[in-house]
Parts: structure tokens; C-alpha cells; sequence
DNA sequence: CACATATATGAACATATGCTCATATATATG
DNA sequence: CATATATATGAGCATATGTTCATATATGTG
């Protein structure tokens, strides 16, 4: 195929498909994702089952939510996060059950 | 849910499912995965349609092998690559397809 | 308002990443 | 063997990443 016969792929296609998947390219994210996708979590929550400091896991929810990954509701002092991408859980557990076969 | 009532993943099974997706977290890692998603490519012209330099391409195959994302065959002095993971490209292409509707 | 609890955030730091540049290796050909 | 072509690889470097530590912010309660 010549270079100009290709499919080519929009920079911002490309942009967008890598940010998805960065987000999901480390062990933490790929936890707090797979809690998320079972049930509803507060952020102490998250940082009791993964064992994790609660800074290094604010952090990273903080990074999921800018990806708009995760959101938030607050209930008094406690923030209860879900997923917000349908999508990248599908991709998620595709993957993890893929892996497990 | 107590922490003891969790689905778990293994350790093992988080860490291969972040590999897999760092690997896909990459734009130029993800643009070669594409061009193979359509042909079967020599070093050279992966370079030439991604306009990058030869090293640099010849490291990202580097590391795609190590992670057998893909494979290559020799003809003289050229080596034509393939990807080495159906499950992987078809997890690349549903990505793509979604950001792009 | 004072204090407690839950969470967020900034700085600092160690490590990982992706590229460039120079050079090595492998194959083909005369 | 000498040379050319295609590709791989190691060192170095700038930037990104993930965590910790200290501290800030937000809400609730007395």
C-alpha cells in the first residue's frame, strides 16, 4: 500500500484512543475501575481495599475524573464515586476476562 | 461491600491487563498496531507512512515484540511485521470505532 | 467558633518512557 | 572479502508518571 491509499487515522482519533487507554495502563486505575464497575465506592472505601495511602488515591481519581472517566456524588463529608464511561469498563472487563481465559 | 466480599484479581491479572494497555497507550505504538490491523509491513514502511525515523520506530517494534503483540517474517535483509494478537487488535479497533462515532 | 472527619492538592522525588544519535548486526551482491 | 541496504540496539536526555509527605479545603457537630 502507498502512503496515500492508507486509512488513515485522525491525530485526534489517535490522541484520544491513547489517552483511554494510558488511563487504563497501570495497576492502580485498573483497580479502582474494576471496584467502580461492581458497586459504588466512597474514596476511603477505595483506599481500604486496594491498601493504598489515601493521597496516591485521591490523585489518581483526580486524573480519572479529568479523563471524565469517574464522577462523584457527595453524601455530607464522604464523595461516592462511579464510573462515567460505559464504554471503557466494557473495554476493561473485556481485557480482564480475555487475561483470565 | 467489605473488602473481603471482593471479586479480586490477581495480582498477576491486573499487571498483564496494564501491560497490554500501556502497550496501547502510545500514539505511535497505536498507529503501527493499525497499519498492521490492515497489512503486513516492513520496518521501511512503517517508517515512511508514520514519518518517523527508522530508530524510533525499530524501538516501538522492539517492545511490541517483547510483549508478542507482534511478530515478523525475514525476506533478505527486510523483515515484514504482522501483529500477534487478534484479541488485542480487535480491542484497538473497537476504541478507534467508538471515538470515532 | 472550635474541632473532627473525609477528601483534595501541591511539591518533591524516584522511576519510566519515547525519542535521537551513533553504531552494531544481518543479509545480499560483486 | 568489500560494500550496500535494512534493521536493531545501546547510551543519553528531556519529559511524563506514580507515589509520599505535608497541608489545604469542605462538611458536620457541639
Amino acid at each position: 500500500m502507498k502512503q496515500q491509499d492508507h486509512l488513515f487515522l485522525s491525530a485526534q482519533t489517535v490522541d484520544e484512543a491513547s489517552r483511554i487507554f494510558k488511563a487504563l495502563g497501570d495497576p492502580t486505575r485498573i483497580k479502582i475501575l474494576y471496584l467502580l464497575s461492581q458497586e459504588e465506592c466512597s474514596v476511603s472505601h477505595i483506599t481500604e481495599v486496594l491498601d493504598m495511602t489515601q493521597s496516591a488515591v485521591s490523585h489518581q481519581l483526580s486524573l480519572l475524573r479529568k479523563l471524565r472517566l469517574v464522577k462523584y456524588r457527595r453524601e455530607g463529608t464522604t464523595l461516592y464515586y462511579t464510573y462515567d464511561d460505559e464504554h471503557v469498563i466494557t473495554v476493561l472487563n473485556q481485557v480482564l476476562t480475555h487475561i483470565k481465559c
